[in-house]
DNA sequence: CCCATAAGTTTATTTTCTGGACTGACCATG
DNA sequence: CATGGTCAGTCCAGAAAATAAACTTATGGG
């Protein structure tokens, strides 16, 4: 499998992995979520090459995770901010972070605190049942083909 | 920045992009979680090189997130099965799935469905407040340095 | 002996990434 | 009105990494 046939598997993992799966991009998503818009910005905090910041923003513009938006005339000068189907990466970005903590945060203790405005405390994120509310974990939950699947032992 | 320094990073996403942040690597955490275990399987499922999949599975046992046991002497076989810092990927893994199903599924449907157990419903995951139990969007959290940064202005 | 299975390794090729220079539009300074 | 600075890129050649295909080792079966 070649990384471009990814985005037709019938597996939204394999779907989102076309877009997300790599490992800039995912860094550029972080800084989205920090208030990083512009493209020095992204470059300078990276410390990658400029063509491949332009490209990962690229990409995330044809996808519709990020929108190029001008900010200023004479000279155009465009930043790039989350859309709505970016934000929705919101819980993907929260769970890397909170596994990093869990296990690599050393003594120090995690780089980053989230505060869920909401309530007002610190917090790290749980994954919740949209049915029942309740914690769910890795062995609580067994998996099967959905509508979509193309046959029963298609990967998921 | 080089992708070995990644680690290095006083980012919790900078650490867990430098162990999972691989198009395959994810791929081949979902089929754990789908129940795979066998260094073909793996191969066969992906259709990628085996070298890519020998590479990505010694890299995930050395981080601890996969476990290498025998399952059978003469000739000697072993199997790759998370451990519980791999089972820990679970919510990471979940969320990149229900963003797939969200913005990649198209007419017919998630490829998978979850049930969770408990509860008995299909269910999607949703990020929840560990401190106060309700779900979390993006635009109510506030980040701030925590004990583990370098200083005020360091990546998260 | 020949074939098959499992789990890799080796080799050679293809693709991607890198660092640096370059472009072009504009602004501020002297 | 030349000089330098900012921003958002593009272009290019060399270096590094990813990849496919063939090969290896160990074993069991017919």
């Amino acid at each position: 499998m070649k990384w471009n046939e990814l985005a037709q598997e019938p597996c939204s993992i394999a779907r989102s992995v076309a877009v997300i799966g790599d490992r800039w991009t995912l860094l550029i998503l972080r800084d989205c979520f920090l208030g990083i818009r512009r493209f020095e910005a992204f470059q300078a905090r990276l410390g990658i090459s400029r063509t491949i910041v332009a490209d990962r923003l690229k990409l995330l513009v044809e996808e519709g995770v990020l929108r190029r938006a001008p900010y200023q005339d004479s000279p155009a000068r465009h930043e790039y901010r989350l859309t709505e189907k970016g934000l929705d990466l919101h819980p993907v970005v929260m769970a890397i972070v909170h596994w990093g903590d869990r296990h690599y945060s050393g003594e120090a203790g995690p780089p980053l605190l989230h505060r869920h405005k909401a309530c007002g405390h610190d917090f790290h994120p749980v994954q919740a049942c949209s049915a029942c509310g309740e914690a769910v974990e890795a062995r609580a939950v067994e998996t099967r083909a959905g509508p979509g699947a193309v046959s029963p032992s298609a990967a998921g």
